[in-house]
RNA sequence: GCACCCGUAGCUCAGUGGAUAGAGCAGCGGUUUUCUAAACCGUUGGUCCCAGGUUCGAAUCCUGGCGGGUGCACCA
């Protein structure tokens, strides 16, 4: 589609020297309203021209001829503004909206790649903690992201379900007097409890060190009742992620673990010692990586049993086998990118060139309270975090208390609490950039003032309730959808307001938002413009009454494209697109 | 010692090569007989950590410091 920016290009080209690709990748937004709708720098061209910017930018506007779209050029300080007619630019915007609906921003730019998407990822047999929804939910908003650009997204979720921890949950569910007729009454709880157990138990007994890699060694010697109560404590876990998930409206394609790559790693060693990049040290076996500044990869253990590494390098050549991936991401908190420098350098020296396709994407770390009042990074192994599903209910309680002050007439309170909920923290998630740290408190945690999820999640709710109003005024049922009937009939003239012109511009910035959040692997910018939207329809709504006024039906028309652009944002960033509030 | 990340208003943060650096919270002052006030409008508040460099132009890129977080072989 013929953009604004392409048109400008087009004037400007033949006086510049430029190629349009050059011009519409220099053009800008001017910071100020009232500047104009679009800038372009005439600094680089002094030095060609040997004048200066401001002289440049006078003789450019005296040479370019305007039309019924571009209608005012204008030289300031050294930039050419443009001034678009405001009905054409609420036409042009409004119209493509109602046109591509819920598609609007898609591109084709990913048509026929693959990216492979791995986030969440938890370990078997424990509880999620509230800082596991970080990379959850980036990790869900980039496989949107991705998917709306034309990837095709294979979502992983690469569980930790392998293992010397496994021995210990084994141990201690036989040594508390456990057997396999007790697992259908099993909870995560308990499983959880049996790690708490044996860290204290070992404290008194330190041979039950011993016996849990005792019993990881039979476990991964194929032991048939070990590998029962592995299987059982798996499945387990996975019925308690997938509730959990269900809150978040986030989904995986593929549950395939660790221990899924055991099968592996014979063959995974022969292909590194066939590089000749094995090395054995110390009785172990690793890959030496002094010569490219990094400490050695361990491949295998004294006792012969692989580690971590072993199986992620066995897991992406899979992932490359399996799904031909063009990208592959890892969505993993910072605190392992050394893990990842490493992977992708034993990648590289074992030949793969797609090496280069591989990609940590980090995130920051959710700091917690530590005793001596520091902080310090959340350890669900000792058992020292808030579990995500208390954080979660405490969130659903106080906002279910505020519907009830607010709006007690409302139909489903419980429901529409856990969506603000999970959308208030999901939003203070995803609104920053992703590599900030964040520390963890409670009446943080659930503080949803100002520029937050429930105020975004507010300004949907306004603009579903006046779509709804607008039917039962005239006895339709329903609330009405306006865009749907395309824009025949729309005097696009009649939206003159600023308010108006504001949020008009605003939706318009959508598929460039979209751009800048794949482009930057974060879903920080896509959350940022929920915000400019949200203060948009905001500001309009409380400016220009719609329902009764002489311009009800542009008006009407404009209202359902912002819900149709707000919504399509929230959904992006996993912010439930809620009707009511 | 090495590596990754962060440093912008009192606090939490946007802005990551363009014009006079912006929000929210906190503070001060307003707005509702009308479509959800979980809203809107005004106002106070800045050595963009420091020093060099690149550039027509630097909060943004490079180098070197300083401060903070995290990680660095038998866990994952």
């Amino acid at each position: 589609m013929r953009t604004y920016k392409d048109e400008i290009a087009e004037l400007l080209a033949p006086h510049t020297g430029l190629s349009t690709q050059e011009i519409v990748q220099a053009i800008t937004l001017p910071q100020h309203i009232g500047h104009g709708d679009f800038a372009f720098p005439c600094f680089p061209l002094a030095k060609k021209l040997r004048k200066a910017p401001p002289a440049i930018a006078a003789e450019l506007a005296g040479l370019i001829a305007t039309n019924a779209s571009i209608v005012k050029v204008e030289p300031l300080n050294g930039y050419l503004n443009f001034f678009i007619d405001p009905a054409d630019f609420a036409r042009r915007t409004l119209g493509a909206i109602a046109e591509q609906g819920a598609a609007y921003g898609s591109t084709t730019r990913g048509q026929g790649k693959t990216v492979v998407l791995d986030y969440s990822s938890p370990n078997m047999g424990k509880e999620l903690a509230f800082h596991h929804l970080r990379g959850t939910m980036i990790g869900n908003s980039l496989g949107k992201l991705y998917a709306r650009a034309g990837y095709k997204v294979v979502r992983i979720n690469h569980l930790g379900d392998w293992g010397t921890s496994y021995g210990k949950l084994i141990v201690m569910f036989l040594r508390e007097g456990l057997r396999e007729s007790d697992l259908a009454a099993m909870t995560i709880e308990r499983l959880n409890a049996l790690y708490t157990t044996f860290a204290n138990a070992a404290k008194d007994d330190p041979s039950l060190e011993d016996q849990a890699r005792e019993a990881f060694q039979r476990l991964e010697s194929g032991d048939a009742r070990y590998r029962g109560l592995w299987q059982a404590f798996k499945d387990i876990t996975l019925r308690e992620l997938q509730r959990i998930y269900a809150f978040l409206d986030v989904e995986f394609d593929s549950y395939i673990g660790e221990a899924y790559f055991l099968d592996h790693m014979p063959k995974t060693m022969d292909l590194l010692a066939g590089k000749d990049l094995v090395k054995a040290s110390q009785g172990a076996e690793i890959v030496d990586l002094a010569q490219h500044n990094l400490p050695p990869v361990m491949l295998r253990k004294t006792d012969g049993a692989t580690l971590y590494i072993t199986r992620d390098i066995a897991a992406a050549i899979y992932r490359k086998e399996t799904y031909g991936f063009d990208k592959c991401l890892y969505v993993v908190d910072n605190g392992q990118s050394l893990h990842f420098q490493q992977l992708n350098k034993v990648l590289e020296l074992a030949g793969f060139a797609w090496h280069k396709q591989v990609e940590h994407v980090p995130f920051g770390l959710v700091l917690i309270k530590s005793e001596d009042g520091g902080w310090e990074k959340g350890k669900t192994r000792s058992g020292q975090s808030s579990l995500l599903k208390d954080v979660i209910e405490g969130a659903r309680e106080k906002i279910l208390g505020i519907i009830r002050e607010k709006n007690p007439e409302a139909a489903g309170k419980e429901g529409l609490a856990m969506q603000i909920g999970v959308g208030a923290l999901v939003f203070s998630e995803l609104k920053n950039r992703r590599l900030n740290d964040i520390r963890f408190e409670w009446d943080k945690a659930l503080s949803f003032e100002g520029d937050s999820g429930p105020y975004v999640q507010n300004a949907h709710v306004r603009l579903c309730s006046i779509l709804r109003k607008s039917a039962e005024k005239a006895g339709r049922p329903g609330p009405d959808r306006p865009a749907q009937a395309g824009t025949a009939g729309i005097e696009f003239a009649k939206l003159p307001e600023p308010q108006a012109q504001a949020l008009i511009r605003a939706l318009s910035l959508f598929p460039d938002k979209v751009g800048t959040a794949l482009e930057a692997n974060d879903p920080c910018p896509m959350a940022q413009y929920a915000l400019e939207i949200a203060e948009g329809a905001h500001s309009f709504i409380h400016n220009c009454r719609v329902l009764g006024s002489a311009e009800e039906k542009e008006r009407l028309f404009l209202i359902d494209c912002a819900r149709i652009a707000l919504g399509q944002t929230l959904d992006l960033i996993g912010v439930p697109p809620i009707e009511e509030m």
